[in-house]
DNA sequence: TGAAATATGTCAATAACATTGACTTATATT
DNA sequence: AATATAAGTCAATGTTATTGACATATTTCA
């Protein structure tokens, strides 16, 4: 099916296109998204009520331009799947208190059950693939993913300070 | 910005949701396509093109019940995509010598040009991030990305073997 | 040999997720 | 009072995917 394993590069090692890891984590990503898929259409959901749902999750309290900026959507595109969470009574708004422009974001507790569902699976089979690796090498995982991300999303102050 | 690196779980180890890990990995699978996607759009392709290239280059000669394989799409989905790639010059197709029915799929020399570029681009960023981790922990991050792929895929005798 | 299966291609309709651009409303700042 | 900001909305569009139905060429099998 789809997890090429064969030594197939003759180059030199380290010169070589790793073909290898590019496949297993385009595989990788599309299994571990693949999961929660399955139970968001239940409700008539896709990954991009996933992602808000997450994020809202993770930042309860957090604003609307917050949550564009972690995302990288515009706001015409979480619009429509902020309203369907609403709607559905999955995610409730709150003016600001102090800058009542703003709405902050909130799970309700069927969103926070939804969200919990979710991460429960992914983490799961996160875990799983943990074990595998050796399980003292989560920091090894954690430092090569971080690396994979853009230099200039990877600074502190960013969204992990959210909330 | 996006990656949050707080500790902000106060259960004991190996309990508490990974929400580091799910995110990260959402963060680097982003960013790992997000820079091809800047090359493909000078000749207005987009992700799924890339995807039809790659594995084309990677198994040249398969034909296209393999590739939809591979790619887990719709005989649809593909005609599309693979049509803008044979129109443009990237790809062409030949009749199997065995099977005459059979569409074999080969890139030309500028589909080749176009899928080593981006490849060059994805395992720039893979070298960089496996220095990060720990030059010889390669291993480690293969066999973590493996289990995260379904069960039912990992089995031997798949895409792996084609061409 | 003729029927059935297979490999591929194509037409049409639909959906999820995203974009750009323009505009409105409410509130805050200067 | 003028300006800026936060958010929401309308309209048009694009990419990637889907399901369903059907056509064509070729191979296999009874």
């Amino acid at each position: 099916m789809t997890v090429n394993r064969a030594p197939a590069e003759l180059h030199p090692q380290g010169t070589a296109v790793d073909f290898e890891l590019i496949e297993l984590l385009f595989f990788a990503y599309r299994d571990f998204v693949g999961e929660p898929d399955r139970l968001l259409e239940r409700h008539g959901f896709g990954r991009a009520h996933h992602r808000v749902l997450h994020f809202i999750n993770r930042h309860q309290g957090l604003n609307v331009a917050e949550l564009l900026d972690i995302l990288e959507i515009t706001k015409q595109s979480l619009a429509r799947v902020l309203k369907d969470l609403i709607h559905a009574g999955f995610v409730l708004q709150k003016a600001g208190r102090e800058d009542r422009r703003q709405r902050l974001l909130y799970l309700t507790g069927p969103g926070k059950d939804l969200a919990g569902a979710l991460a429960a699976m992914q983490d799961a089979r996160m875990k799983r693939a943990l074990a595998q690796a050796g399980p003292q090498q989560r920091d090894t995982i954690a430092r090569f993913l971080t690396a994979l991300v853009d230099n200039d999303r990877r600074r502190e102050g960013g969204a992990g300070d959210i909330g």
